[in-house]
DNA sequence: TTGTCTCCCCTTGGGAGACAA
DNA sequence: TTGTCTCCCAAGGGGAGACAA
């Protein structure tokens, strides 16, 4: 039986408290929830300029964008209108929006041409996030049918959902969650049977009917302070066969659009959808600028991290290596010497499943320094889900020395196995600088990380600690001298190290609820011990 | 109780004999099934090029059609590309189809430009019409609530669908009709109740809940000899957020398209929506030349047809008459001296319901020579039903003096009340020429024809019998020296008089099961008092 | 003749615990 | 703990004649 005032004190709660929760854009300094619903649907990896970004855009891109949009193959024979196959834009708005019929994510992303370099720092603060918890659930058979509801794992309804009172027999509520349209659903949600378990019941058939859910594919949701959120992420793309003009109508569109724009320097609008074109047609200054000082020459080793879906948003992600085979224009006549696509990789034992492109533009790969041998994988830091961590205990702490922090991989990479030093920088050549220092990349490879909950993050400690859980060394780091290198979100860089506070600076005021990006694993040793790998000046 | 035997043997005839009923494009010289039922849901004013035919291209009209359909207002600011208004082009492919998710009609033409005039004669002739009968159901409340099925109109069954073996009870039958999308939906056809009445019931719901129909709705049921189809004409556009690229995007990949097609003498496709732009981008060249011959000075008084949907297809076509007002360019920084819309014209008495459009292109409207008087509505050829009409019997003839002949009006058109001369033509210039002949255009409309049966319409008193029924005369011109100019389907120019065979070639052999055009009223008069009236010239 | 109603059957949706993976 | 099953009840789809417009 239902419990009537429970129900009221949601559907106040939950649904009337609108001016209360954050779920619409205001401005760049909040990450808000529709926008973190939106990148829950979007894709782990995929990365969309912020208002005021210098980014670069590549039509090139977005001509293959179309193409796969339109299920056309082969490009189109139609002139490049001399247009240069990069342009330095600035961001003047973004919109994350999502298909009326099929819910596939999309952003409305507006640019100025403003071929005006970056000067000084291009540092940005990372935005503030509401806070808010998450989970996926990708969807069974009896998930689906006609007969049934839908079973939800314990401990992401503890984690996610408000809680039920545990002590009537069969507690339930009524949630009512915002998709990524503003439309409201609501769902039952009772814990019952024996043993007991979570079910959505009523609402849920109507949900999965509207949204066409078939077996595979997940669903998302998020809550907020007083908000409940859901989306859908599919497995595969809903036929949407859009006969309004025709593929080669829009490219010509989208060349001459851009064109007029450089011509008379005024905005432009494009669509970016990445779960057609995963590798986005706007790259970010930064982003482009640092993967052009990467040396990718034939026979360096690469990784690419792709977001295959699923239930676990840390295993989302699955690392894939490859060697650089060569390097040529995808369109030597059109855009000679075009960075967009450059680079040709042989990716090693992808068999099955999704597969990296054969052709890649250097800000989408790494290059790895080492070539890996091929490991006994360790148990520790291998498979560890966040959201199940809890804080290390100080006795917990594993010696640098110790066996298992030589051996680990997170999310496919390899991290353990190197002799962290604890040796000083020799050589302070500035130090009248206190916050300088030389730190040397040891390791590094992609990451996207989460905290269930901001307030036990917040600091620079927090976000060692959540460095050193997610590649495995608990904790072993957080006090010392060595640390990490990071470029996060809109790939600005930052360093955290375990001195506390020496990097605040870099790091700005941010919650680490949630960052994305490149880690770097260093450490400060001699510099005379430079050998091939790369050296960092970190300032304060 | 369903007949089972029945069921089979229409199983067997209706679904699977699709290779003795043509409802696919085979060329030029057909107008197959598929077509057929095409335009009976793009509305009967809607005209299509067919491949071969000489057209102009306006790319204005098509920039118009992107920003209704992408719901954005005022023209867009985008240059000319130094396009001229018009492209004469050559059609090399017609396409016709519906969207998938909303059933809405569109035209997939691709053109080549072709900037040689036309020589000779661009008489082309009629296709060939497959025989068919057809039947439009505008939706009840009843027809689409969930507890019951479709009502149908005993009359509309009689004629189209497969006779029922009426000495049973509730005798059944299982129709298969297929869409424009060649899907095959399953219709239980029961006659049953006392009284009895036929009524669609299992597959009508599936139907009604798939296509989205709601009250207002039209259902067209159209059948060949071996096979039934179905389509759908809304009331009122569904939503369709086409959020793909920008609107300003597709303009300009508009224009580029034409400009290059132009310079490379290439073809290039464009999208027909008649749905949402009735008035077509696409004119035939002789439709455009005639327009171009007609004097819209201001204050000349013009009429025009829109088709505005419903259950009986004669009547859909509703007249507008108004008055020109002034002509000016749409755009004259752009398209200077452009004929596309570049009429205003002042409707009169249209204060509810469709209202034809401010501004006009010349060829999409007719000038009124004499201002009718407004006079009492005579029951001779008001309302007349085709499909109920008899062939008239000799004695009905009226005479043309006849008091019936005088007022009459068909489909808002006013025709009677002008005296018919039977004087024969007194200047034969080019008397060598037996099927030359001067005529003179006294009254002029648009009309739609059909007929329930081609056998019985076949040869050309068929079709003048047609035109006269039509236009009220009843079978009073069939004999005589006056006659019709017709300017019918994809604007051939046609003339049929009562003298039989006179322009038997100018007719070609066409079956006139239906045929949509301008109908001009002619009566072979004295050069002399030629007036302000237009004079045409037909040669065999 | 045909639109709408009510009646009522029977299919289907969907909520429950059982049970097994 | 959670996916799938079966059971079973309730809602509603839909097929029938009654009746009125």
């Amino acid at each position: 039986m239902r419990s009537q005032p429970e129900w009221q004190w949601l559907k106040v709660s939950w649904t009337c408290s609108s001016e209360r929760d954050n779920d619409t854009c205001q401005g760049n300094d909040q990450v808000d929830l529709h926008t973190q619903l939106w990148h829950e649907c979007a894709g782990l990896t995929v990365k969309v300029p912020r208002v005021g970004d210098k980014v670069f855009y590549f039509p090139q891109g977005h001509l293959q964008q179309v193409e796969v949009y339109m299920k056309q193959e082969g490009m189109s024979d139609i002139p490049s209108y001399g247009l240069p196959s990069k342009i330095l834009c600035k961001v003047v708005c973004v919109q994350l929006k999502a298909e009326v019929d099929t819910d596939e994510v999309f952003a409305q992303i507006t640019l100025i041409p403003d071929f005006e370099e970056p000067k000084g720092s291009t540092f940005r603060s990372v935005p503030q996030k509401i806070p808010a918890t998450s989970f996926r659930k990708k969807l069974t058979p009896s998930d689906v049918i006609k007969q049934g509801g839908c079973n939800l794992h314990k401990k992401h309804v503890d984690q996610t959902f408000p809680p039920l009172d545990m002590s009537q027999d069969a507690p339930s509520q009524e949630l009512f969650a915002k998709d990524l349209h503003g439309k409201i659903w609501n769902f039952h949600h009772i814990c019952r049977g024996v043993p007991k378990r979570h079910i959505l019941t009523t609402g849920w058939g109507k949900f999965v009917s509207a949204k066409r859910l078939v077996v595979g594919d997940t669903c998302i949701f998020l809550r907020g302070q007083n908000r409940l959120y859901v989306g859908v992420q599919r497995a595969v793309r809903l036929n949407k066969l859009s006969t309004d003009l025709s593929c080669v109508n829009m490219q010509h569109g989208i060349l001459l659009t851009a064109l007029e724009a450089i011509n008379t320097r005024t905005e432009f609008t494009v669509y970016y959808h990445p779960r057609i074109s995963p590798s986005g047609f706007i790259v970010a200054y930064n982003d482009f600028m640092e993967s052009l000082k990467v040396n990718f020459s034939p026979e360096t080793r690469v990784e690419m991290v792709l977001d295959e879906g699923g239930e676990e948003p840390e295993f989302n992600l699955k690392k894939f290596s490859g060697i650089i085979i060569g390097k040529e224009d995808v369109d030597p006549s059109r855009w000679p010497e075009s960075e967009w696509h450059c680079l040709k990789v042989c990716w090693h034992g992808t068999a099955s499943g999704d597969v990296p492109p054969k052709r890649v533009s250097p800000w989408s790969i790494q290059s790895v320094v080492s070539v890996p041998q091929p490991q006994k994988r360790s148990m520790i830091g291998e498979g560890i889900r966040m959201k199940e961590v809890s804080i290390p205990k100080v006795n917990n702490i594993p010696r640098e020395d110790d066996e298992r922090s030589k051996k680990c991989r997170v999310f496919g990479v390899d991290i353990g196995g190197h002799r962290i030093s604890n040796t000083h920088p020799p050589d302070s050549s500035n130090a009248g600088n206190q916050q300088s220092s030389y730190i040397k990349v040891l390791k590094h490879g992609s990451f996207v990380g989460r905290c269930v909950e901001v307030s036990r993050f917040s600091g620079y400690g927090g976000l060692m600690w959540e460095l050193d859980r997610m590649f495995g060394f608990q904790g072993g780091l957080v006090s010392g001298t060595s640390g990490w290198i990071v470029t996060y979100n809109n790939n600005n860089a930052a360093a955290a190290d375990g001195d506390g506070d020496a990097n605040k600076k870099l790091l700005g005021d941010v919650s680490w609820s949630e960052f994305r990006g490149v880690v770097r694993k260093m450490c400060i040793c001699p510099k005379e011990k430079e050998e091939a790998a790369t050296w960092n000046k970190i300032s304060g």
